[in-house]
RNA sequence: CGCGGGGUGGAGCAGUUCGGUAGCUCGCCGGGCUCAUAACCCGGAGGUCGUAGGUUCAAAUCCUGCCCCCGCAACCA
């Protein structure tokens, strides 16, 4: 991903399957755009954070059908009951959000559609699928098991137990396959294109195999809801190819006034598209080469991040592991959800989530660490100069060695951003944390001010701690917005402006902080959470 | 031999690319401090790095075999 100052800066998320429950990894997606998004714009760039739902399919429709109400009702029920209010539980500061219902979205997915269709990349064709006729609907090969009994050495559907069916149907196919070499071209000259290391081999590999087209429609006899295919309106848009678009039909896409035009060309290609790593398939093999067909520039990054596991398992709702969200938030509060999955898990790889993990780490960083840190800081502040910010002095060794340490968290942090490395940049922050804990007992302030003659040393010492709070709350505004922004405020920082809109390149220059003004009351930012209250 | 990831002190992880005294966080034990959210700081105990062999002066790291766990296999972040 490159760094480019004052550029634009478009991130994405998948959009969520309306008809899913909204659980912790929906959560910890969203948590991972909007951080590396917020830390973007803080760097000076026109950062644009999407994400949104994906309505379409069978198995929307059925679940309506089933609920007695039409599919635009029960999407619009599904998006106003559930996936909103997420975002709001986890504190996403999103610019946009789109729906595949969107009327922007299914006019210009034709568009795209026609267009490939124009110029040959699209044909008609024979899909042979197996047919589960209790589930009414096709199976892949996952779906599937060895039968026993009398259907012995055949698949069955792992539903019913019984044969499926090979059926035939008329589909129109992108020319997948042709993209093939192109892809594997692509992947070499880029080799940033798709990360961690782990996920771009794995996709390399598995196109290496070889590539078949894709079936990209279904019939109307089937079921309705979903895109028209422009030219053929006895077939709908198959329900990825309709989704993966949303990135750029959110942004303008086909439309034709100067505005859509300049935000188009303002933000795609996208900077980062972030996925799970279930679906990085669909965005690192099939959606570049549909935007090589349709000759746009590729996303500068598919990142494909690890799966929450609890209990060293893929969560699931069988095994009844799912967490919702505000199962956390209610406790804990959305600062300490956005913390824990951002600096416990190495994004990318698979993580543990156990609520004994998250109790831990609350109280050792977030309470103990930083805001008690906040917290004998500023309450010193108020103790030993009525809460009115001292200019410091004459800076020893020891109080340069913290402007050092600031000002390389702040490189650090922003060199591991760039890599996408979000819990490496917040170990490089608290590199701050740390040091400013042990600056305070080292230099124990309370001693200071039992001794009249070293007040100046006092208010060196205590404006060292204040400075530091200050270069934290701008480098953890990103990740812990609410909190930091009490402590921005705590710290009378507001005369700067916006803790929003403080620059994280200027974030290590020593002395930004004011003297002389009052420091406000600073309640316990993360207060203490009893183990108990945990479940 | 379908593809990929992983097995490191009680827990969660780093280190493996370019071999050279095994590191971090939490927990545990001991000490210091008292400004602070009974928080902070320092020290210590604890691991034959899944397993069997090989290469080497030297292997968690390179090579080979094996065991175990997990994910993917084209609509679950």
């Amino acid at each position: 991903m490159p760094k480019n100052l004052g550029g634009s800066f478009y991130a994405t998320t998948p959009i969520f399957y309306v008809n899913d429950a909204p659980h912790i990894g929906h959560a910890y997606t969203e948590v991972a755009a909007d951080v590396l998004t917020r830390w973007h714009r803080q760097r000076g760039e026109d950062a644009f954070l999407l994400t949104g739902t994906d309505e379409h399919g069978e198995k929307v429709l059925r679940t309506a059908s089933a609920n007695h109400v039409e599919p635009q009702a029960w999407v619009d029920k599904l998006v106003h009951d559930a996936w909103l209010p997420l975002l709001n539980t986890i504190d996403i500061d999103n610019q946009d959000f789109i729906r595949t219902t969107d009327e922007r979205h299914d006019r210009n997915v034709q568009r795209f559609l026609q267009h490939l269709y124009d110029k040959g990349f699209i044909y008609r064709g024979e899909f042979v699928g197996k047919y589960c006729v209790g589930c009414e609907e096709y199976k892949t090969e996952g779906d599937l098991v060895e039968g026993t009994g009398e259907f012995d050495g055949q698949d069955v559907c792992a539903i019913h137990s019984k044969p499926v069916e090979a059926l035939n149907e008329t589909n129109y196919f992108f020319k997948l396959s042709e993209f093939e070499q192109p892809l594997l071209d692509y992947y070499a000259a880029n080799p940033k294109f798709i990360q961690p290391e782990s996920a771009r081999n794995e996709v390399v590999s598995f196109v290496r195999r070889g590539l078949e087209d894709l079936s990209i429609s279904r019939s109307k006899e089937k079921f309705d809801w979903g895109i028209d295919i422009p030219w053929d309106d006895s077939h709908i848009t198959y329900v990825w190819f309709d989704a993966l678009l949303n990135y750029v039909t959110a942004i303008g896409y086909g439309e034709d006034d100067a505005e859509s035009r300049e935000k188009f060309s303002r933000l795609w290609p996208a900077s980062v598209q972030i996925v799970g790593k279930d679906i990085l398939r669909f965005h690192a093999v099939i959606w570049p080469a549909m935007l090589m067909a349709a000759d746009l520039p590729l996303p500068g990054q598919v990142f494909g991040h690890g799966w929450l596991l609890v209990g060293g398992e893929k969560m699931s709702k069988s095994k009844l592991t799912g967490i919702a969200p505000h199962q956390i938030t209610d406790t804990f509060g959305s600062d300490a959800f956005r913390y824990y999955f951002m600096k416990a898990i190495a994004f990318g790889s698979d993580g543990s989530f156990s609520w004994e993990d998250l109790h831990a780490r609350y109280t050792a960083e977030l309470a103990n660490g930083f805001g008690n840190l906040a917290s004998r800081s500023i309450a010193m502040i108020h103790k030993y100069f009525e809460g009115v910010v001292p200019a410091a002095s004459f800076y020893t060794e020891d109080d340069l060695e913290i402007q050092k340490i600031a000002a390389a968290a702040v490189n650090n942090a922003d060199d591991a951003m760039g890599e996408v490395a979000i819990n490496e940049a917040i170990a490089q922050v608290w590199t701050l944390v740390d040091a400013l804990n042990n600056y305070i007992t080292v230099q124990e302030p309370w001693a200071l001010a039992k001794d009249e003659a070293k007040r100046e040393r006092l208010a060196t010492v205590l404006y060292t701690c204040a400075e530091g709070l200050r270069v934290l709350a701008v480098l953890l505004a990103p990740v812990i917005p609410k909190a930091t922004a009490k402590l921005w405020s705590a710290l009378a920082a507001t005369a700067m402006g916006e803790l929003a809109g403080q620059s994280l390149i200027e974030a290590g220059t020593w002395g930004q902080l004011p003297t002389g003004t009052q420091l406000g009351e600073l309640e316990p930012l993360f207060p203490r959470v009893e183990q108990d209250e945990t479940k």
